[in-house]
RNA sequence: GCGCCUGUGGCGGAAUUGGUAGACGCGCCAGACUUAGGAUCUGGUGUCCUACGAUGUGCAGGUUCGAGUCCUGUCAGGCGCACCA
């Protein structure tokens, strides 16, 4: 019988869905395993074939796990909110919410030709009010919470209230945005403004005034992940650093336990390294350098001059080769600094600095700053030093000031060779004449001889290394500074001036955010009369009419009523895209709850996600943000994991493989691949869909488009071979391939293999149609295997003619194979069966699929060979099968008779004692090169390998008149004859 | 500049601990069956040579009886960070 695999795959998709095989529920008595896919986001375009190629590698692998016992979560879902559907809207008028709909159902009908094992009744959206009940619940528990260093932990925010109440600020160790000293008496004396934003500055979500990334195409600002080379990573347009107030959340807070949780979990190197680089921690110094007085005769700026300064440095043993300080331009510092005579300088270096974006700083690095008048005093010789204000340092990063060490960092010898300032080494050997010394290595010299202002630090012949640690040791033994760890995480700027996100739960009383009570959550979005910035630039949500909160009431009313004593206005930003994909994980485990974000019964259990499975793309976003997340709940005790995901896999990107045609120059004639430098011609992109193995369909080519009607072709071989070329998969270069086509011309089992037989998971690759063919020759060689076995097992009786593919079938079958003899398994049968187990079952551990499905090819070949038709083999084989073919193992399964579904199966077990040979044929090679093979025993030893190899017939000729220097015999591997004259 | 990863036929890619390099698939070649084939089946296919044989995993060294695999250097490609002190 044909292998019809439309009707089988038709046939079990209906059954899995009103069978509900793929639901799961917490079941104590069995071991849970939860496997994960990086939610999609549901664009207009529909899937294209890369995107399903996590999505069948972690199925594999999902549907693996529950063959072998475990109660698999294995969920879907869909990252709704984003800015193409609201862009949409803007053009056409469209609401957000229909178009995203819309393409919600396209990908579900894609989805479900595919065969995926998601439990449909879990699916989270994120624009689902009753999901972005738990983003905006989740933003308000870190609106109330505040992060103790001493404790490393998030705390509620009154525990800190009732601090300051008592002790003020006296010993407290909280992450805060800047640090603030005052006493219980000061708090108790501030208003209820003042206090609130007191304590803004330790809230873990808060209201900032911060330099952001403001993109004016789009609109709205920007987190530093979604900013590429200075333009928008979405749709690439310029970004500006504007100082706005906007939400934040206090990322940097976790940096460490971000860091050290890495240690933890099974990610690729490649991502670990990515997310440490992102973080940034760096150990330094940090120094106070005092000011000099003022000389004779100098005049002092306005504002109050300070009396020292803060520097941080990883380098404090090249203290003794400083030269100069430099502060960056938006220091608080500079004011106080800049003297009379060096005003004029400086507000002209302050303005030019401040037009430059950061794209022009990026892009053009010369060197630039201006002298402040002011000196400083090296704090361990007390020689005073110039205070330089540059742009190549960053306000934002440590204090913004550095010790200058010309000679051991190349920006300041930069800086100091542009302005003719000394530069003094500090290594033995080090030549600075050209370029300075910026290794961490070498031995200290030109430290200062005993008995300077700060006597008793000797450097001299240290290494680097050791002069880092006796300096750190010294400063902090004198007082001089203190040793400080900095981080170059940022915290995430968490507003976006957009209408399709989740909206704040949050009203504004005295210019001070309130929350809205969170028995009131979730806070829906209002209708708004259009998507644009309103005419006085404030966000979208300032268009809508009703987006006013009544404290009495407890409820949104319209903005006209507002009075600022019951009615208030509404935040008018709403949150960016990583809200809703920072805890959805959580969300799947206990999907309708209606009281909590997840509930204790289904968290304990489910715990955490396994297997994680996604682009490597979200390394420095949603990967940073989610696990920060979970920490924070995981502090409040609703996550149940300090880290959300176990082990991540990161699939490669498929890019498209684009085909040409070469048109023939001012004709309507096109030329093929190998014949095409005889002419002039033009390559043009044709629809890969037109083509199969590199072949152009001439007819279809003539019917894409109404000017290639008419098109001739200069044939070779009487076909028309098209060139390639990789590039990114996208409808401008007509290499989109759909997987609906190859799932109506070859199955979704063979799309399925054939994804998986492309290359390694984590490797990008491009798309190349050219191969499918293999793999659905595999599946049709497979099911005539199947069928011989199915036809033995119920041949037998021939009055009764099996109607194969009926309802009836499985049960008849049944009774029909416990009826007749089946054949038995032969020796080789097994031998090819427990060879295949072993190799699959470590495949699949080893995420090694596209290793895996040649040893299927191999094994089904084997078995025809041994025109092998016993049951008992092909069923095992269709267990190894479901996780990659699951129509095609079902469908087989119930042909064999079996009642149940072959996912409810159980995995087989490798009987090593088929595996072993009786002998082993083995490479014999004298000085190093194989000579000829022999048989020998499989368990013979070393020493019973060198006796038989010697006395072959073969070996005279070699071992004549030469002698035996040495015999290396590794059983199973070789046998080797070192051999002298 | 710093960090991480990858280099194997015409192509995608295999190769436990160092042990007969190129599994499997595509493509190509030959044959069989066919009125026909973009169907099916069988055999062949790294390179050089008529053959014996030689040679071969980016390049150059090294360790070893033996290296795709280990070590050193180098080149090329990809990714990440990037004036982070």
């Amino acid at each position: 019988m044909e292998y019809n695999f439309q009707e089988i795959e038709a046939r079990w998709r209906k059954q899995w869905a009103e069978q509900k095989t793929y639901h799961v529920e917490p079941d104590s008595t069995r071991p849970k395993y939860y496997v994960l896919n990086m939610f999609p986001y549901p664009s207009g375009a529909g899937l294209h074939v890369g995107h399903p190629l996590g999505y069948i590698a972690s199925d594999i692998y999902a549907r693996y796990k529950r063959l072998n016992g475990f109660n698999v979560l294995n969920p879907m879902g869909y990252d709704a909110y984003g800015l193409p559907a609201e862009q949409y809207a803007i053009q056409t008028g469209q609401h957000p919410a229909v178009t995203t709909e819309a393409n919600i159902a396209r990908y579900r009908e894609q989805l479900d030709k595919i065969g995926f094992s998601f439990d449909w009744e879990r699916e989270v959206r994120t624009c689902d009010p009753a999901y972005y009940h738990w983003t905006q619940w989740a933003f308000q528990q870190m609106f109330d919470s505040y992060y103790s260093l001493s404790l490393q932990k998030a705390q509620p925010i009154a525990d800190l209230v009732s601090r300051f109440e008592e002790r003020g600020t006296e010993g407290l160790q909280a992450a805060c945005s800047e640090e603030l000293s005052f006493t219980a008496g000061e708090w108790q004396a501030m208003s209820e403004v003042e206090q609130q934003q007191t304590l803004m500055n330790y809230r873990l979500a808060y209201l900032g005034e911060t330099m952001v990334n403001w993109c004016l195409q789009l609109g709205t600002v920007l987190a530093n992940d979604e900013v590429v080379d200075g333009v928008s990573e979405r749709g690439g347009y310029p970004v500006v650093q504007k100082k706005m107030k906007q939400w934040c959340l206090r990322v940097s807070a976790y940096a460490q336990r971000l860091l050290d949780g890495l240690d933890t979990v099974e990610w690729s190197e490649s991502i670990k390294e990515t997310q440490r680089n992102w973080i940034g921690r760096s150990e330094g110094t940090e120094m106070q350098f005092r000011v000099a007085p003022l000389a004779e005769g100098e005049k002092a700026a306005a504002l109050p001059r300070p009396e020292s300064f803060t520097i941080f440095t990883t380098r404090a043993d090249t203290i003794f080769g400083v030269t100069f300080c430099v502060l960056a331009p938006e220091s608080e510092l500079v004011q106080g600094l800049t003297t009379e005579a060096q005003r004029p300088a400086v507000e002209a270096y302050l303005e030019a600095t401040k037009k430059r974006t950061e794209r022009e700083r990026i892009s053009d690095r010369r060197v630039s700053g201006v002298f402040s008048g002011s000196y400083a005093l090296n704090p361990f010789t007390g020689a005073a030093i110039p205070i330089w204000i540059s742009d190549y340092v960053l306000a934002g990063y440590g204090t913004g000031a550095i010790m200058a060490v010309p000679a051991h960092d190349s920006r300041d010898y930069a800086f100091a060779r542009h302005f003719s300032l000394p530069v003094v080494p500090l290594i033995e050997g080090a030549d600075v004449s050209r370029e300075s010394f910026d290794a961490k290595e070498g031995i200290v010299m030109n430290s200062p001889a005993q008995g300077c202002a700060c006597g008793g630090l000797e450097l001299n012949g240290l290494t680097v290394q050791e002069a880092i640690a006796a300096t750190k040791k010294f400063v902090t033994a004198h007082g001089l500074g203190r040793v400080k760890v900095n981080y170059r995480l940022r915290d995430a700027i968490f507003s976006r001036q957009r209408y399709w996100g989740e909206p704040f739960p949050v009203y504004y009383k005295d210019g001070m955010p309130r929350m809205i009570p969170s028995e009131c959550l979730p806070l829906q979005l209002p209708e708004v009369s259009r998507f644009l910035p309103t005419e006085t630039g404030e966000p979208p949500l300032g268009n809508a009419a009703d987006w006013a909160w009544d404290v009495e009431k407890r409820e949104v009313v319209a903005c006209s009523l507002i009075d600022n004593r019951t009615v208030f206005p509404l935040e008018l930003s709403t949150m960016p895209g990583f809200a809703g994909s920072s805890a959805y994980y959580l969300r799947y485990m206990d999907p309708s709850n209606a009281a909590a974000l997840v509930g204790k019964e289904a968290g304990s259990y489910w715990q955490s996600v396994d297997l994680y499975v996604g682009g490597s793309e979200h390394a420095t976003g949603h990967l940073i943000y989610s696990r920060f997340w979970n920490k924070f709940l995981c502090d409040k005790g609703v996550s149940c994991s300090e880290e959300p995901f176990q082990k991540l896999i990161n699939q490669g990107m498929i890019q498209g493989r684009s085909n040409f045609v070469y048109r023939v120059k001012n004709s309507n004639t096109f030329v093929s691949l190998g014949l095409k430098d005889q002419y002039d011609t033009t390559p043009i992109h044709v629809d890969v869909n037109l083509v199969s193995n590199d072949r152009l369909d001439l007819e279809a080519f003539r019917n894409w488009r109404p000017e290639y009607a008419t098109a001739e072709f200069i044939l070779e071989q009487g076909e028309y071979v098209c060139g390639w070329a990789v590039e990114k998969m996208s409808k401008s270069m007509y290499n989109v391939v759909n997987p609906d086509y190859i799932v109506e011309r070859y199955g979704a089992d063979t799309l399925r293999l054939y994804e998986m037989f492309l290359g390694p998971i984590s490797q990008s690759k491009p798309w190349d149609s050219n191969g499918i063919d293999g793999c659905f020759r595999f599946l049709k060689k497979a099911w005539a295997l199947c069928q011989s076995a199915i036809e033995a097992a119920t041949a037998p009786k021939e009055s009764e003619n099996c109607p194969i593919g009926q309802e009836k079938l499985s049960a008849a079958c049944g009774e029909l194979s416990a009826a007749c003899e089946k054949p038995a398994p032969t020796k080789d049968n097994l031998k090819t069966l427990h060879r295949l187990i072993r190799k699959v079952t470590d495949d699949i551990e080893a995420f090694s699929y596209n290793t895996s499905i040649p040893a299927f090819m191999v094994a089904v070949d084997e078995w025809r060979q041994q025109q092998c038709q016993s049951p008992e083999v092909v069923g095992r084989l269709c267990v190894l099968l479901a996780p990659f073919c699951p129509h095609f193992a079902e469908e087989v399964w119930h042909l064999l008779g079996h009642g149940s579904s072959v996912c409810d199966a159980q995995w087989p077990q490798c009987d090593e004692s088929y595996l072993k040979e009786d002998s082993v044929r083995l490479g014999v090679q004298f000085n190093g090169k194989v000579r000829f093979s022999l048989d020998f025993p499989a368990d013979a030893t070393s020493a019973q390998m060198q006796e038989i190899a010697m006395a072959a017939p073969e070996a005279r000729k070699y071992l004549e008149g030469m002698q035996v220097v040495k015999v290396v015999a590794v059983p199973g591997r070789i046998v080797n004859f070192v051999l002298k004259k």
